[in-house]
DNA sequence: ATAGGGTTAG
């Protein structure tokens, strides 16, 4: 039956059977083994069947007749490399190679090369190294096919030493003018982070295809040099090399995460053009990138006309909804892809929903998503539950935030950072820090975003140690070259009264973005420096950053904290017809409040007449509280029944009320706020102040007696408080309940927690160090008047920053000028 | 190709 091999088709059974009867079976003499040509022909149809099965049956047979001359048994050992290579088994196959006898295995170069690349491609990954460097000992020269998958290898493994000292060989073999192994070193170092070596190799590049362009873009997008990536591919056009679909998917994201919709259409048409395959890795890229720059319809187009879809593309649909603020949409098709799709969705997609909830603000829908990945099962996945966690503290449920924070089994920074964030969001500042120490003593290392979180922290609390040391930290782990720390830093060292800091971290950007600018904008007006502000809007302009409406939001407002009208009038007509940036309720909030705060109380309702859009009640407020510093009841008295037919936003509206009826001495009217207050069931907030000392934040709230040495604290005010007497201070009454008796008013607002916390600061603070509080609510007009009489008193500059801005007391002046 | 924590104003 060998008689004759060609004719008989060999499938796998058969080639079983006969091998397993040569194998196992007494030679018989009727039946002839099997001869090298026959061999050759089996290992061919096994090649082809892809038979791992027959190949372990020959590799057997060979083993145990290991007979015949060196030449032939090589030939047999060479390919039967080659098939367990072809069934992905580098290890089997290996065993075969070193089977081969050194003197024969040294010529087979080729051999050597595809026993490499087997590694490389299916691991173990160290063995295709050691692989190269036995190749290197015996003598056998690496060839331009070696260089590819030995370094595919060292960037699987991450080894950027291994991959070093293979460039030194590339050099030395002068292989580094080969566009394929360039190539391969430029992939290697990119994916092991290492761009300046990669641009070099790709600098040094004689030719250059389209792949290594494409590497060395993805390089840059992959490490988030979204500038580099974009420029490089401006470049390759430039010098005429045609993009790919590659080129493509790799440049979209950029362009998405950098929302640059011309720069996206006009490479959507390319694809169009050049009649790219729109598969569903280009049609995805492409939907993902309209869905970042807003554009839900086009995004809905491309999803409509992919034949096949994935869960990538379903991810990315609802993706875009979400940034689109299309929740609802975005909800809709999640239940519709559930439907479709049997299998669950990923802890992607899974992800994405939450964040929609998260955007919603619907604590409800929050917690029925919360619901389902229990039932699926993706709370388990840490990403997963992450977003649930700031999907609370989103939601304003910090008590949630905390019960499922505490309930992850394994935290890492990111959850820690997740909920440092939500604490501050929430109002809870000193919770953050704390949150941070037990980061700390958890050992998990903190990140670019927990100190993203640290920094508003601080701001919050005015406590600018802490926040130095953010800082510093941040400097130490090279975050200080991010945009958004620079950005967080400026804002922190602001709101701590440090603006020549501020202005030296903006002045010291190699970058800077619309937040930079704007955080630089309103760290000058809450220190009442409104031209200052004016000055860096210019420079803003002549830097060529365009504004945006924040930045009208802090140009107006420090206009207002200035008492700049025409300015601020003048900015307010240009931000339309010059910006093309409509005003909203803000702007219009701060034009009430510059126009109120200057006194011209009927220019500013009659601006309020003339919205094109309904005026809410926290705008009437903002006339209110111009109407109470001008002491015009009248309009007052309209503003508010225009204020309660709206419904009050908070408390702060009947606060206002009740302070302008006592000014005016009108106390019953007075007591029928209060009384109207507590049946809406508005209770005021307590206020509290803080004050750093020596690296610790000191709370106080009102007539507070918790504090370690209150008693110090007191008998400090009652001092300061004869003194002041002294030197002509009288109470106002209108700041304090009318139904207490005289003396008691005064205790009551001697014992207020922004003077609580100065007191302390005096007492505790070196005499020559300035002292900085900061408040939750605005200061009260009494407190504003003792401040200026105690900074005469002790002789140091005083500063309280309150919910609107700066008060910096000295020698008896406040810098607000009495804009406040 | 999709993906968790984040900066500015009020």
């Amino acid at each position: 039956m060998w008689k004759h091999p060609v004719k008989i088709k060999l499938d796998s059974s058969c080639i079983t059977q006969l091998l397993k009867r040569s194998i196992t079976d007494k030679p018989q003499l009727n039946v002839r083994l099997p001869n090298i040509n026959n061999f050759l022909e089996l290992i061919e149809s096994c090649f082809q069947s892809k038979s791992l099965k027959g190949g372990k049956l020959i590799h057997q047979h060979l083993i145990k007749f290991n007979g015949g001359d060196f030449t032939t048994q090589s030939l047999l050992l060479d390919k039967l490399t080659r098939l367990y290579i072809s069934c992905k088994k580098p290890q089997l196959a290996h065993c075969v190679f070193n089977s081969i006898p050194l003197l024969e295995r040294k010529n087979k170069n080729i051999l050597w090369n595809q026993m490499i690349r087997a590694y490389a491609w299916y691991g173990p990954f160290e063995k295709a190294i050691d692989l190269y460097n036995e190749m290197v000992e015996y003598g056998v020269t690496p060839t331009k096919y070696t260089y590819p998958f030995v370094l595919k290898a060292c960037s699987a493994l991450q080894d950027v030493e291994t991959g070093v000292t293979i460039h030194w060989h590339v050099k030395r073999l002068n292989l580094d003018h080969d566009v394929y192994v360039c190539t391969a070193l430029l992939d290697f170092y990119v994916k092991c982070g290492c761009l300046e070596e990669a641009k070099e190799v790709f600098d040094k590049m004689p030719e250059r295809d389209v792949v290594a362009w494409n590497a060395m873009i993805s390089g840059f997008s992959l490490h988030e040099l979204s500038s580099e990536a974009i420029g490089l591919f401006s470049e390759m056009q430039e010098r005429r090399v045609d993009p790919n679909s590659s080129t493509v998917v790799t440049i979209l994201p950029v362009i998405g995460e950098r929302s640059m919709l011309k720069e996206g259409k006009a490479i959507h048409s390319v694809c169009l053009m050049r009649g790219f395959n729109i598969d569903v890795v280009l049609g995805t890229s492409i939907l993902d990138m309209y869905g970042k720059c807003g554009q839900l319809a086009y995004a809905r187009k491309i999803f409509g006309d992919l034949a096949l879809k994935n869960e990538v593309t379903w991810s990315a649909m609802i993706g875009a909804c979400v940034i689109c603020n299309s929740m609802r949409e975005g909800l809709e098709l999640f239940g519709k892809m559930r439907k479709e799709a049997r299998e669950s969705p990923s802890p992607v997609i899974i992800a994405t929903v939450i964040r929609g909830c998260a955007k919603l603000n619907d604590l409800n829908i929050g917690i029925q998503i919360h619901c389902l990945t229990v039932k699926l099962g993706s709370v388990f996945d840490l990403m997963v539950s992450n977003t649930v966690l700031s999907m609370y503290a989103k939601c304003g449920s910090i008590d949630n935030a905390v019960r499922f924070f505490e309930e992850i089994h394994v935290k890492d920074s990111v959850s820690y950072s997740a909920m440092i964030s939500g604490c501050v969001q929430n109002g809870y500042a000193e919770e953050a820090l704390q949150m941070f120490r037990k980061m700390q003593i958890s050992k998990v290392e903190p990140e670019l975003a927990t100190m993203m979180g640290l920094l508003p922290a601080c701001s919050y609390l005015a406590a600018l140690q802490h926040g130095a040391c953010t800082h510093g930290y941040s400097v130490v782990r090279g975050f200080t070259t991010d945009i958004s720390i620079c950005n967080a830093l400026i804002d922190m060292y602001s709101k701590c009264s440090k603006m020549n800091v501020a202005r030296l971290v903006f002045n010291k950007m190699s970058r800077k973005d619309v937040v930079s600018w704007n955080a630089m904008i309103a760290g000058y007006g809450i220190h009442g420096l409104g031209k200052e502000a004016n000055l860096l809007f210019q420079e803003m302009q002549n830097a060529g950053q365009k504004p945006d409406e924040v930045t009208f939001v802090a140009l107006l407002s420090a206009c207002s904290h200035s008492g700049l009208v025409s300015e601020g009038r003048h900015w307010f007509q240009a931000m339309s017809r010059e910006f093309n940036i409509v005003p909203k309720m803000d702007h219009y909030f701060c034009m009430v409040d510059l126009l109120g705060r200057a006194g011209l109380l009927d220019k500013a309702h009659d601006f309020i007449r003339k919205m094109p859009f309904e005026p809410d009640s926290h705008l009437w407020n903002a006339l209110l509280a111009a109407c109470r510093i001008h002491k015009n009841i009248e309009l007052g008295e309209e503003v508010s029944d225009k204020i309660q037919s709206l419904g009050p936003a908070s408390s702060g509206n009947f606060v206002l009320l009740f302070n302008m009826y006592t000014t005016a001495q009108r106390w019953d009217d007075a007591a029928l706020v209060r009384i109207k207050q507590k049946d809406l069931g508005f209770k005021k907030r307590p206020g509290c102040s803080w004050v750093e000392v020596n690296g610790k934040v000191h709370a106080f709230v009102g007539g507070d007696r918790s504090h370690p040495i209150s008693d110090k604290i007191n008998n400090k005010l009652e001092e300061l408080f004869k003194e002041m007497k002294k030197l002509g201070y009288k109470s106002e009454p209108g700041f304090v309940y009318q139904d207490v008796e005289e003396e008691e008013k005064e205790d009551i607002l001697l014992y207020h927690s922004e003077k609580l916390a100065v007191a302390f600061g005096i007492i505790s603070c070196k005499s020559n160090k300035p002292i900085l509080v900061t408040k939750n609510l605005r200061v009260c007009g009494d407190c504003h008047t003792s401040l200026k009489y105690i900074s005469v008193i002790v002789k140091r500059e005083i500063s309280v920053r309150d919910t609107t801005r700066f008060h910096h007391f000295k020698d008896g002046i406040c810098s607000c000028g009495e804009f406040w």
